[in-house]
DNA sequence: AGCTACTCCTGGTAGC
DNA sequence: TGCTACCAGGAGTAGC
């Protein structure tokens, strides 16, 4: 399922494919993709301008886009992914998937390239590769979004803010500080598998590396946060950066059809699980069975002898 | 504040 | 083989 890693790598491989291009128009064959926006409004906040910056923000990719010469961005197509979401660029005439929801239009690319914009403070961790385009800029493009399960969204906005929900700091960000970190563990007294699946705690963490982080911190997803000693909420704090920075240079995890990068490439970070879709098969670490139970309605994997209930 | 349940969806699979 | 039933999963919402 798409989480930080994989929105973070979705934004890095799409960029080329979309910088500099300029909005020609958009399709909508299902309409709840888009909430609220009716085509007329898609027209009037998208239509003519040029994608100058693409972003991400948790597990939101951010389409910043220019009108006329301008490059402050003066509108926003804000996707999220959730479950089966992909961001695909395809050429102007090419098949569409039936699981196709949505499409902007968008014109041949610029003579030169236009420059990736600096990248917000909360991307962290530099590029492994350069990202290259998949389409050649002489030609129209098609940057669809395909979804067979229907839970993601592509919003048009003036202002991103306003359509995003209120967020944590970013793992991977400057701001992400572990004594701070630790005083928001204190002040709650929730399960730590919930808590960091709750985006307004920390943004970006889903299923996946949630159960990894803790499993990495050898912390039990059952335990209250305020029962965290300091040194084991410094460990998962590492914890979490390290499985997300190791996540990123892998290109995210891919397994069934979930998940691949816009070229179609799967991630192989599902090559480093160990404890995620790992129930009954031994710990790395002890050799001890990995279990599978239910944490707040979420499958939860762990290691009942390196993950102890215990105070940490 | 924090929990539980429900909703949105469909592809995949288990069970018969 | 063909059918039904159920489940995963992020996040929003509602009710307690």
């Amino acid at each position: 399922m798409p989480e930080l890693p994989e929105v973070e790598t979705v934004a890095r491989l799409i960029a080329p494919d979309l910088l500099g291009r300029r909005v020609e128009g958009f399709e909508i064959p299902w309409a709840r993709t888009v909430g609220e926006r009716s085509p007329a409004q898609f027209a009037r906040l998208l239509e003519g301008r040029r994608c100058v910056v693409v972003d991400r923000r948790a597990k939101y990719l951010l389409l910043g886009f220019a009108a006329g010469r301008e490059s402050e961005s003066s509108a926003w197509l804000v996707v999220h992914l959730r479950m089966t979401g992909r961001l695909v660029v395809e050429p102007r005439s090419g098949a569409a998937s039936p699981h196709r929801r949505f499409s902007l239009l968008l014109s041949a690319g610029p003579r030169r390239p236009l420059a990736m914009p600096a990248p917000g403070p909360w991307r962290g961790v530099a590029a492994k590769r350069a990202p290259v385009a998949s389409q050649p800029a002489s030609a129209k493009v098609r940057l669809d979004f395909i979804d067979p399960r229907k839970f993601g969204r592509c919003l048009a906005t003036e202002d991103p803010t306003e359509v995003l929900p209120a967020l944590g700091p970013e793992p991977l960000g400057e701001d992400f500080k572990a004594e701070s970190f630790f005083a928001a563990l204190r002040a709650r007294s929730r399960q730590l598998k919930p808590l960091l699946l709750d985006q307004s705690f920390v943004a970006g963490l889903g299923n996946i590396y949630v159960d990894e982080s803790l499993y990495r911190a050898r912390l039990h997803p059952e335990m209250p946060s305020d029962r965290v000693s300091r040194p084991k909420a410094f460990a998962l704090f590492g914890a979490i950066r390290t499985v997300l920075t190791e996540a990123i240079e892998r290109e995210g995890s891919s397994f069934d059809s979930f998940y691949r990068t816009p070229t179609g490439q799967p991630g192989s970070y599902q090559h480093q699980f160990q404890v995620y879709g790992r129930q009954d098969q031994p710990c790395r670490a002890c050799g001890t069975t990995i279990r599978r139970t239910v944490v707040g309605q979420r499958g939860t994997h762990f290691c009942p002898r390196c993950q102890k209930p215990a105070r940490g």
